[in-house]
DNA sequence: CTGTATCCTTCTCGATACTG
DNA sequence: CAGTATCGAGAAGGATACAG
């Protein structure tokens, strides 16, 4: 596999050095921790992954099916990568045909819950959102126009 | 400039149509809202200018200076993308040489509000994630060489 | 100073084929 | 059923040059 393993290929050390006494100072380096996390939930599919198996066990074909235009090989990197950061429990049944099952850990858990304050700003802001795209995008459009009358 | 428009090239409608009566429901579409936010605060920089516009209000080449890494051309697509949003404010002062301002509009503020939850939830389960990493790693590797002994 | 335009490299992701 | 391997298209992003 090429990729999935995002094992940080950064020069400088991971682990977070605040100067001073901040409890929560933002990083502005690339190998944030944060960022890490967002990259993460923000990749094109597993924000749809820790949805889904919200108290629930699924399985491969199950999520597949119900995600909708993953590809069988997104939904595998995606699982592992869950997997390897802890958020996401694999069961392998040694049954012939294989049955395995994924469920949320219970740090999945905590991450689904905090994803929802998210979701939740999201569906609070999203008339406000579009407002100010299509705001900007006409004033884009008559200072084009202006230009080239 | 060939990117930065993100004009949903979507042949749906973005407006969510909830069947039920469930106040949140997760979209497994693709042009779901809550993807287009995650996409805008977890690309590369998004994260890094809405931490550093709290309570500031800076130039261009303030933000260029402090971000450490960014490029010009991307600091750019970065703040022209959430000045779209209506996240960021931007101010020219029509002085010569060019002033311009970025500032956090309100609605950016209570983003990077909502943020800080996440920072919060990152900064408190780091340890699990980062030993999740390491166990799942050395499980990979003893299973490795197991197969090539 | 604050951008815009272009080129070019790198990475991501999907399609496809094959396996236990 | 649940993957793994390989390949290629396209997008993202950095370097550089130029402009108002």
């Amino acid at each position: 596999m090429e990729e999935g393993t995002s094992e940080s290929p950064s020069h400088r050390e991971s682990t977070v050095d605040h100067g001073g006494a901040d409890p929560f100072q933002w990083d502005t380096r690339e190998d944030c921790q944060v960022r890490q996390i967002l990259d993460r939930i923000a990749d094109k599919w597993s924000l749809l992954v820790i949805a889904l198996l919200d108290n629930r066990r699924l399985r491969f074909t199950e999520l597949r099916r119900e995600i909708d235009g993953v590809s069988q090989r997104m939904l595998t990197v995606t699982l592992r990568s869950l997997e390897r950061d802890g958020l996401v429990k694999r069961t392998v049944h040694p049954v012939v045909p294989p049955r395995v099952e994924y469920e949320l850990t219970s740090l999945g858990r905590t991450l689904h819950t905090t994803i929802q304050s998210l979701v939740t700003w999201t569906e609070a802001h999203q008339k406000e959102i579009a407002a100010a795209r299509t705001a900007y995008d006409t004033r884009a459009a008559r200072a084009a126009e202006a230009t080239t009358p």
